[in-house]
DNA sequence: TCTGGGGTCCTAGGACCC
DNA sequence: TCTGGGGTCCTAGGACCC
């Protein structure tokens, strides 16, 4: 942890989206969707990343495939290829971490929050854009703040026209008080209906509330954490420490339903022994292993046992994982599949919440 | 609109122990 | 025999994010 004086928060342009034209420079300018195989008709596979002139119609990212291709029938259509995003992220992150007076955070593929002591954080957040560009191709947008809530908050609005914006405590309540609680970034769809049936509707409400009130209804930290956003504040402590996974796990949605006992079964193990290969190759332990089910009708459970012993052992993992398949009913169709491993914390006692926690009343 | 995949963390309740 | 309280571990479920 470094003591920063400004946090700026990195998020590239459409990033899945420009790392294939960029790549693929005439398609530069036209509708692009990228999704599952690059088959539009394909069913059960959603957009992962869609171009500003696709988005034009409608079309966003989480949709449906098949529905993007209907609302945007010229579209190109691209497959998606993790290990190329990977690359152009490391080119990203790699390019921040170069610049001077930095510490740089990786968030994800696409984004980064940097924390640095200089007093003219717009000066970077430009050099910032500049190097990005020319190191990579690719187009950024920077939030600017005090904090990496606030800042992610900023990067909203400059991806709206900008490209850098700033938000500090003078900004804050003018540019935010009247936007609905999920305009702060924690807050979903489910937490702001929770909020406006108590009456806070807006970030100025939620920042005027009574902080008691809100952890009696969302407990301790989140209702301490809700209003805190809501003032503005937030984590201010950027780290550069690679992040240790706490858990792995895969998924697969199948496209046609499971009814098959042992075959559903036999995807049990396979996912089970994908897992714990890329667990163990990584040097990591397992310590528990939960199985996700979801029925054709989107019913959707995971259960979830504790080894006795912490193992590196796939075939304990798959046994494992078919003792909590058991305890399942499957009686009904299956479109979804899925085994996790959690993970042994790689220092002992290593075990500590990342969560924000809320700070003291001011 | 027939709805992917990979994560993190909080909350609540039951079991168990002192 | 009855009762209260606290702490810890475990699991399920929910919410959110990229």
């Amino acid at each position: 942890m470094t003591h920063v004086a400004w946090i700026l928060h990195v998020d590239v342009d459409q990033f899945i989206c420009a790392v294939e034209v960029r790549r693929r420079p005439e398609l530069r300018g036209r509708p692009v969707l990228v999704g599952g195989t690059g088959d539009p008709n394909q069913p059960r596979t959603v957009v992962a990343g869609a171009s500003y002139e696709a988005r034009k119609f409608g079309v966003h990212s989480g949709m449906p495939m098949r529905t993007a291709a209907r609302k945007c029938r010229d579209a190109v259509f691209l497959a998606k290829d993790d290990p190329a995003y990977e690359a152009a992220s490391v080119e990203v992150m790699d390019t921040l971490r170069g610049l001077d007076d930095v510490v740089v955070e990786v968030w994800g593929w696409d984004e980064a929050v940097v924390g640095t002591t200089t007093a003219r954080p717009e000066e970077l957040a430009a050099e910032i854009r500049a190097a990005v560009l020319a190191g990579t191709g690719l187009s950024c947008c920077v939030g600017i703040s005090d904090n990496k809530q606030r800042a992610k908050v900023a990067t909203g609005f400059a991806k709206a026209g900008p490209g850098v914006y700033t938000l500090t405590d003078e900004n804050w309540m003018p540019v935010m008080g009247d936007r609905p609680t999920d305009a702060l970034w924690g807050v979903g769809p489910k937490s702001a209906r929770n909020l406006a049936e108590l009456g806070f509707h807006t970030v100025r409400e939620l920042a005027m509330a009574d902080p008691d009130v809100l952890k009696r209804r969302f407990g301790p930290v989140m209702g301490g954490w809700f209003w805190m956003l809501a003032l503005g504040r937030g984590d201010n402590q950027v780290t550069a420490e690679p992040w240790v996974p706490r858990s792995r796990s895969k998924q697969v949605t199948y496209p046609t339903d499971l009814t098959d006992r042992d075959e559903i079964e036999q995807h049990v193990v396979q996912l089970a022994r994908e897992v714990t290969a890329e667990v163990v190759a990584e040097g990591r332990t397992v310590e528990r292993v939960g199985v996700t089910v979801r029925t054709a009708s989107f019913f959707t459970r995971t259960k979830a046992s504790k080894l006795p012993q912490a193992t590196t052992d796939a075939e304990v993992v798959a046994r494992t994982a078919l003792e909590v398949l058991d305890r399942f009913e499957l009686d009904r169709p299956i479109r979804l599949l899925g085994v996790r491993a959690e993970l042994v914390p790689l220092l002992p006692g290593d075990d500590r919440s990342l969560f924000p926690r809320p700070v003291d009343n001011p």
